[in-house]
DNA sequence: TGAAGTGGGACTATTTTAGTCCTAGTTAGT
DNA sequence: ACTAACTAGGACTAAAATAGTCCCACTTCA
């Protein structure tokens, strides 16, 4: 379904909450501030850390922290962090290809892989947590699933 | 991973097998061409017939032909047929966010979701079997993973 | 020294995804 | 009328990715 991990949703989630302040928030602390299991949040934020998004404070009274401005991260950044190489295809190197002429075929999705990952740099945490979004052209009201009746009502009268 | 689906994959080389002619080819013809289990085969260009991409002919001497001319078959409506709708956020109108302010967050979601859907329904077929894609802006030569070194160190250096 | 933290990884459970197979229905040829 | 070559549809199984939990070592504060 082309769908992000829960993880790397789960990593900006936790972002966007570090993003408030400055300050250093344990682990156990962002998962109830969240309202998920303190396990799962530590997992995310020891990923997050691996990358430097977030800072580590260790010892009694430590914690994570932003590791840079908001401004400075993007969301291709945290699912980077969260799930590997941002890529719509598998084939990648390993040449899985069967046949070289057929591979042709998939010259596009370089083109459609370079606008997801444009699209995914471009938007910073800080744009992220603003209650507004800057893009203000329309909004679908209750989905985040982009409506594709459109495209199949033209398909089946073609 | 953000990783389409094997399912969408096989998909779109089983469309652009087809897309060579507007002849009717048999399930397995499909598959000896790709080199892969007719099984397999058959079951995608059965999914692709339902929703009117290829059309069927049944009986001795059936099989399946592409439903309208390659220019006016997606990207997007492929992907679709073979995996649904297409959608990066989970949370699609099930409300499962936790906490409403919380999902001020997730708007960006809804523009990036649209950025890439438009790309997905920009891609025409008859452009993918193209030998030469029709964006000439520089291609990655080996890989079809997008580079995001760039990205990473400009993270570690902040 | 103990309590409160992170670091890192092993492990298990769950869910998706992929792939196979079976039965029924359709058509062409003989 | 019969048979061979097809698709339709779904049930079923296998495999892999994902999600989530837990444990033990190390660090720091009081």
């Amino acid at each position: 379904m082309l769908r992000l991990s829960k993880f790397a949703d789960y990593g900006t989630q936790v972002m966007a909450y570090m993003a408030k302040d400055g300050a250093v928030h344990s682990a156990s602390e962002v998962a109830a501030g969240l309202g998920m299991a303190a396990s799962t949040i530590s997992k995310i934020l020891k990923m997050l850390a691996r990358e430097n998004l977030v800072e580590s404070v260790m010892g009694a009274k430590g914690g994570y922290m932003l590791g840079r401005h908001p401004k400075n991260i993007s969301i291709a950044e945290i699912i980077y962090a969260m799930d590997g190489p941002i890529s719509i295809t598998e084939c990648s190197g390993t040449s899985a290809c069967t046949r070289e002429s057929l591979c042709s075929t998939r010259g596009s999705w370089q083109g459609i892989n370079r606008i997801i990952q444009e699209a995914l740099e471009k938007e910073s945490l800080a744009e992220m947590i603003k209650p507004r979004h800057h893009d203000t052209r329309n909004h679908i009201a209750e989905h985040h699933i982009v409506d594709i009746s459109a495209i199949r009502s033209r398909g089946k009268s073609a």
